[in-house]
DNA sequence: TAAGCGTCGATTGTCGACAGTTTAGTCTTG
DNA sequence: CAAGACTAAACTGTCGACAATCGACGCTTA
């Protein structure tokens, strides 16, 4: 028998967990551009600004490290990642493989709710598409995509991709403007619904391919439009 | 002009890194099964044990956390990762999407040199098959597919096969022994280089599929057996 | 007897400090 | 005037310490 008290549904108050929390700001920071790429991230100053101690900015700077964000050189410390067009090939390149695989997984466990979320998102598109606010688009953009893979329910595909996505979400940060008219890019996510939901693997990698070559593309195009 | 030097930082060579040194022999005390999944890691033992402080550990435990081969538990801990059947079924599932897109590309990029690391690691398989040796046995084969990701190319895309590898690694560890004949592995390959130098897509997705859906089926056979 | 409460040891989260290294700035020298 | 050596400041890597918290054990109570 449980002696444990009764799992009414109890939101597990937040941790105030300082690692994750500086983890987060610093990750803003970075995405923002707060922070340009190739300048050092001196665990002083943030430690500081933060009013906490160094070992927690340290842990927290592994962890962007870890997610790419920032690259550690020994007893020099930790820079902001600077990208190149070969760095944004590779990560549109697991992208593809990765949301290939999501959307077929997605087709293959797509009940009527889950294909009302994807439904309902592409309309929230629309509406941030005519919002003047960039950053939105984008996050509602990821918002999709991740959908898609929190659908094919694997937990370690979920958590590369949102990996692979705070990369990007860094790299269309420093390009300072979307890669497209909003309204077109919301466009362009019906025809992936539309192949999840018809489900032959063929025709649902294919517009995947179309969808994500195109960001690719256009991303690629502006990075080396502004090379560093 | 700036005077740091840039970030690149491929060389990271000559690891006095003391961070680096715990982590390895943490992961290897893991894979090895010397810390029983599940169990408790005591920041504080193993500092001692190791003759260091605790900050050098915490970061390290960050790093196998990041990796998954710890989960951390606040103000718990961290703890061994338990394997469950749904955890092996993640973990083959993304490892088959990671390689055939690796494999795809690899035949992509092949030069003859690249062929010829295959065929010799090939040949080395089928020479540690007669030693009795499973680790080595696992390592090789483990080197044979990171080769085809070195090969494809992609920095991410190997990074994240070293992530899945770490966590293969421990599952087999778990198991204790070999999933198959050690022979019937090393043979099994030759059809997968085949299908690389040949160069089909299809072909190579097909023979990647059976070489991988095998030791899945495999390892996933053993290890409902062996439940936690 | 079994469930709930309180106490105590063990462990984590965080901090400030120190030593060694890297960086920036200054001075010397050809 | 440029290149190199030297010095001082800044920063990282690591450590030991302290308070807060967790888990286990034993005690009370119905």
């Amino acid at each position: 028998m449980r002696t444990l008290s009764p799992p009414v549904g109890l939101p597990a108050l937040a941790d105030t967990d300082l690692v994750g929390q500086v983890a987060r700001l610093l990750t803003q920071a970075v995405v923002e551009g707060r922070l340009a790429p190739g300048s050092k991230v001196v665990e002083a100053g943030i430690a500081r600004e933060l009013g906490v101690s160094r070992a927690p900015v340290r842990e927290a700077a592994r962890l962007l490290e870890q997610q790419g964000l920032l690259v550690a050189s020994p007893r020099r410390g930790f820079f902001v990642r600077k990208f190149a067009a070969d760095d944004i090939d590779d990560i549109y390149d697991l992208r593809l493989c990765v949301e290939r695989h999501a959307a077929v997984l997605a087709a293959r466990n797509l009940t009527p709710e889950t294909r009302d979320m994807l439904r309902r998102q592409i309309d929230v598109l629309h509406q941030t598409a005519d919002l003047e606010d960039p950053a939105r688009q984008v996050e509602e953009d990821y918002r999709f995509h991740r959908l898609i893979c929190e659908i094919a329910a694997n937990r370690r595909l979920l958590r590369l991709f949102d990996d692979l996505a705070s990369e990007m979400r860094m790299v269309i940060g420093l390009i300072g403007r979307l890669y497209d008219d909003p309204h077109e890019i919301a466009r362009t996510h019906e025809p992936v619904l539309a192949a999840i939901e018809q489900g032959h693997p063929e025709r649902i990698v294919a517009h995947i391919d179309y969808h994500i070559g195109h960001a690719w593309r256009e991303v690629g195009k502006l990075v080396r439009e502004i090379p560093a």
